[in-house]
RNA sequence: GAGGCUGUAGCUCAGUUGGUUUAGAGCGCUUGCUUGACAGGCAAGAGGUCAUGGGUUCGAAUCCCUUCAGCCUCACCA
């Protein structure tokens, strides 16, 4: 029979031979014995799925000792084990030959004394990968040695239970399924926490012969071997293992550890268990699984019953998975590839609060970073630039100008204006809608999130459009109501930014006013949930709207915002409430640059229409009217919304849907349905208009 | 080989129990704005058959399956 193989040495160490049961060749050979050529030995031919047909030459010389296949092969068909080597990697006495000689010599003499004896049918250039020490390079091949394991069923049972029961909790909470996949007691193996190691810590265990002793200390391991042999032993007589344990067989002591909780229970019992493990998923098994198992291993014996039974022995209560950092091919970001960039330098060009900003901005829950450093073509070296930290260092710019200007105003002992107070009311709304909406993603760990809606809240909504409604003309001073409440509302943004951009946040905390000692924005009471009008911040979000349609004629007509324009507002029940009675008005003007927002019920000459929610708005125009780019701008309107109104005619007209659907869905769409239309008529309305 | 994750705008990503006016943000891009906070800025705009093909449903970016692509973990190539 031809067999192949790449380590011709462990020929002498073979004892079978492998086929595939379903492989027609070989079939009538099953059960002979074949001689292994050199050793002489008569070994037997077995049949086990394990070997492929195609691969090689459909015939597998089977060397339990130096192969893990071929020692689960050996397991199955209750082969004999035979070590060819010596520690060093040298042949030993099993082999029978070259004593003491090293393997990779040995295997070029193997192969001249198997091509001298005419066993050699051929010998072809094969490329297989070769395993290799992280640490020295060295050539790494099986042997079969002594290990020591931890048996896994039990643990890793508590350790599924934890999570799926809901003591612990991952986010986001898809990471179950990979911690599922690896637990379950089909798929979980033993752990071996053998380490061939010249550090750490040595395994406790005593041989005496082939008797071994496990014990916490010296002492105690001689005493059980002198129990157990009935001999008068010495220290010197027993051999404690050379292997050390795992590093991750103590960093899964690390709950308790960290709080001394082995030796003393106090600090223990206040703090575990912690509320959050914050890690990266690429060690949920390693290090997040095993922690939660010595957490139910030893945490009830440690807190006692009560506080067990009152706070639970898990070791942490969530679990945030970060993502992992990667760069922009992909690669995980370390230090052996150098694919990182120097968070010094970062810091350098972008302030340590633009850095942080790119890093948690870029870090949606559970998802990976593709950190935006770019990598130089030419030299491969990662350039330590970032256009999301580069944003970052733009929003410290941004707040530090906001203050600047306020801080920059005189201040008059007069009256808030009605537009001023209803721009802080507004304001005090929006900013609880945000302490609401902040506080929602923090509890799901979303702080990507978080941010943003932060980022968005301060630079859209307060920078664009609240500053700009307060700020006074040029020369005038600021009345004083309006000053103080607006650094307050500023203080409490500090406040809730502070976790994210902690430096600038302190430091404009301290400048926008006097502080006492010890008044930092650090300690400050986070804001808390106020309840807010949804009225009247739609009413305010109509009017931005608004605001937004005439400054797109302005630009699409080439005209100056600091030109004042007229502009219509068709007279309906709600614009009249909007405008007069809740009083936007002055909003309006101030915003848009309007010389006037006059009611009307008919059409006015030499306007430009558009749509805003369901009101018909109308800019007048000095200049001529491009006719035809106002048809094109108008019918593509209608042709959107005459889509939007057909597809929900459609669902409608669906009985199914209608006698399905919830009540509140159906009305839902009835509603969108009317609204539509109001917005076609309008359109229609200007199109025929401009005939 | 086993398992898992991900495919949404040029790029990086949101879209939470299927129904918020036929999909959002930031960056980038286009156009227009230089002197009272900020050009590291302001204003407006363009840009998407939600990878593919099927299914479930009154209704799918969202749930299920197919295919394709990318990534990760574990094992391994006689």
């Amino acid at each position: 029979m031809t067999i192949a193989t790449t380590r011709p040495e462990t020929i002498l160490g073979d004892t079978a031979v492998a086929i595939n049961p379903d492989d027609e060749r070989y079939k009538h050979l099953a059960g002979k014995q074949v001689i292994v050529p050199m050793v002489n030995r008569v070994v037997p031919i077995i049949q086990d799925a394990y070997v492929e047909v195609e691969f090689g030459t459909g015939c597998l010389k089977v060397t339990p000792a130096h192969d893990m296949n071929d020692y689960e092969i050996g397991q199955r068909h209750k082969l004999e084990t035979i070590d060819v080597f010596n520690d060093d990697g040298t042949m030993g006495e099993a082999a029978g030959f070259y004593l003491g000689e090293d393997r990779f010599a040995v295997r070029k003499k193997i192969v001249k004394e198997l091509e001298a004896k005419g066993h050699i049918v051929k010998i072809e250039d094969y490329r297989n990968k070769v395993g290799r020490s992280e640490r020295t390079n060295a050539i790494v091949e099986p042997r079969l040695t002594k290990q020591w394991f931890l048996d896994m069923k039990d643990l890793a049972a508590t350790a599924l239970k934890a999570v799926d029961s809901g003591e612990v909790t991952f986010y986001p909470k898809h990471f179950w399924n990979m911690y599922y996949n690896w637990l379950n007691e089909d798929n979980v193996r033993d752990w071996c926490i053998s380490r061939q190691l010249w550090w750490g810590q040595r395994i406790p265990a005593w041989y005496y012969g082939e008797e071994v002793f496990v014990a916490e200390t010296e002492a105690a391991a001689l005493k059980m071997a002198r129990e157990k042999t009935g001999k008068d032993l010495a220290l010197t007589d027993l051999k404690q293992e050379e292997d050390v344990v795992d590093t991750w067989f103590s960093s899964w002591l690390w709950p308790i550890s960290v709080f001394d909780g082995f030796e003393t229970q106090e600090e223990l019992k206040y703090y575990y268990p912690t509320s959050v493990l914050v890690t990266g998923w690429d060690i949920m098994f390693f290090w997040v699984a095993r922690m939660i198992m010595t957490g139910y291993e030893y945490g009830g014996e440690l807190l006692g019953e009560d506080l067990a039974k009152a706070k639970g022995i898990q070791p942490f209560n969530d679990v945030y998975f970060t993502g992992m950092v990667r760069d922009e091919k992909r690669r995980k970001m370390s230090k052996s590839l150098g694919n990182s960039p120097d968070a010094l330098t970062l810091i350098e060009n972008y302030g340590a609060d633009g850095v942080r900003f790119g890093m948690m901005s870029s870090g949606a829950a559970g998802n990976d970073i593709i950190f935006d450093a770019p990598i130089d073509k030419e030299t491969k070296a990662v350039l330590n630039e970032s256009q999301l930290c580069a944003q970052g260092m733009k929003f410290c710019n941004k707040l530090w100008n906001a203050l600047n200007m306020l801080k920059g105003k005189e201040v008059a002992d007069k009256p808030a204006s009605e537009e001023n107070k209803m721009a802080m009311q507004w304001l005090e709304y929006r900013l609880s809608q945000t302490v609401e909406e902040v506080e929602d993603h923090f509890k799901t760990y979303r702080l990507s999130d978080a941010l943003s809606a932060l980022y968005r809240f301060i630079w859209n909504d307060f920078c664009s459009w609240y500053l700009e409604l307060i700020k006074p003309a040029s020369g005038e001073p600021m009345d004083k109501e309006t000053y103080d409440r607006t650094i307050d509302y500023f203080g409490e943004m500090m406040i809730m930014l502070h976790p994210f951009m902690p430096f600038i946040t302190e430091e404009l905390w301290h400048n926008m006013k006097e502080r006492a000692d010890g008044e930092d924005c650090v300690i400050s009471q986070y804001p808390k949930i106020k309840a807010y009008d949804n009225t009247m911040l739609q009413n305010m979000e109509h009017v931005r709207e608004m605001v937004t349609g005439v400054r797109e004629i302005r630009n699409k007509n080439g005209l100056s915002p600091k030109e004042a324009m007229a502009v219509y507002v068709k007279k309906t029940d709600w614009s009249e409430a909007l405008y007069t009675k809740s009083g936007y008005l002055g909003v309006a003007k101030k915003m848009g640059n309007l010389s006037d927002l006059q009611f009307t019920e008919t059409d006015v000459d030499s306007t430009v229409s558009f749509v805003c929610g369901t009101e018909e708005y109308a800019v007048f125009l000095e200049q001529t009217i491009d006719v035809e780019a106002e048809r094109k701008r108008i019918t593509k309107d209608l042709e959107h919304q005459k889509g939007f109104v057909n597809s929900i005619k459609k669902k409608l007209s669906n009985e199914r849907f209608v006698n399905n659907a919830p009540a509140a869905v159906v009305d839902k769409e009835k509603q969108k349905l009317l609204d539509g239309e109001a917005r076609i008529k309008i359109l229609q309305d200007a199109l025929n208009n401009l005939n």
